[in-house]
DNA sequence: CGGTTACTTGACTAGCTTCAAGCCTTGTGG
DNA sequence: CCACAAGGCTTGAAGCTAGTCAAGTAACCG
């Protein structure tokens, strides 16, 4: 679920932002810390994770270069309501809530694309709620792999390859890696996906 | 989870909204609608349900008079997620699309409320994630209630009245009405919570 | 007082989770 | 080029929780 861009790396570094590397699986923010800066993701990924208690994760988000993230709680001031990881080795820019509120004052221009972007976002938040809300593990799935299509605007004909593992779709859906394993492998034999070495087509 | 309210009726009016009525039940929007107007509560209150196949309902947000509804697909230009439907007696006022671009190309004053706005709207639908990805019955309430005292901003320790029927809850947290009563009583007998003439506090 | 709406309880079922074990594939170092 | 480690995938058996269906009770309102 990539969003738009409606922030040039430029201009962050113009106000100020400052670049920093992070390690796969280094932590930019933490759940329940209170935002300083805005980020924006230059090289890698970063995902927005829930952890839950005994030690689940759920992936909430994933933002890839050009996006930026934690600007709803950094605007709003609340804690973040998750954490932030590279999920691969990443490269990240990052800008004090000051000089972000600056530039917004500077560019209309720019709190309009930013507008959009977040109308993006909520736009794709109710897709995965209404994805949550589905109660069998099959419907579940496909909400997700439909989402995952919309988003990269694929035909809906044409089968696609979808590029998570086992786990990882396990983690968007909020079922247990066993429990995809099954389905999908049910859905194959009743021609719903296509499983071809391993490799799930939708 | 009541929104800030960005616009006032007055400019919507002056931009060439026109009020309507809608009885309780009644449908101001469908789930797949292509939108044509921005939509703005005025009196009574509505509510975002998804409908799945099997006719259950589920309520992905409520809006209060003064919050304006639908912006996300209506400035995307994509279908509507959800249904839009009066749980009262409603009074909206509605604005057509073009209007409503052309008074944000007017105020970039708005524009940067109504980017607050969203803020506020992405951070709750982050919580509402987590609450529905919570794996027991009892987590998913206790989230809910939890969101809701955040948003009426009790003070944590306090018991609040939760305002809902045990349906209402159900339809929040996609649970059955049964399975929340049956959670709620024993939750009262661990003192987890108080129930009180079938009233519910936490 | 009668009808509607909300709440409650019980018995049964289905489907997801959990735990445990084993297999396949890929990449890396000797 | 082989061996082995690590991560991802798969399978089976058992348990448990939420869903479903059905029936009935309590509160509310005109």
């Amino acid at each position: 679920m990539p969003n738009s861009t409606p922030l040039s790396s430029d201009v962050l570094l113009t106000y100020g932002g400052v670049t920093q590397k992070f390690e796969k699986g280094s932590v930019i923010y933490y759940e329940g810390d209170i935002p300083i800066f805005l980020y924006q993701v230059i090289e890698g990924e970063v995902k927005l994770i829930s952890t839950s208690p005994d030690g689940k994760e759920f992936i909430q988000d994933i933002f890839c270069p050009g996006d930026t993230l934690g600007e709803p709680a950094l605007l709003l001031g609340e804690p973040y309501v998750c954490t932030a990881q590279a999920s691969s080795k990443s490269v990240v820019i990052k800008l004090s809530k000051e000089r972000f509120l600056n530039l917004l004052c500077d560019s209309p221009d720019i709190v309009t694309k930013l507008l959009f972007a977040f109308a993006r976002r909520i736009y794709s938040k109710m897709l995965s709620t209404q994805m949550l809300l589905e109660t069998s593990s099959e419907d579940k799935i496909k909400a997700f792999f439909n989402q995952f299509k919309t988003a990269c605007s694929a035909i809906d004909r044409a089968e696609v390859l979808i590029p998570y593992t086992r786990q990882q779709i396990a983690d968007f859906t909020g079922l247990r890696v066993e429990t995809v394993i099954r389905t999908l492998t049910r859905m194959n034999k009743e021609a719903k996906v296509s499983i071809i070495n391993r490799k799930v087509y939708y």
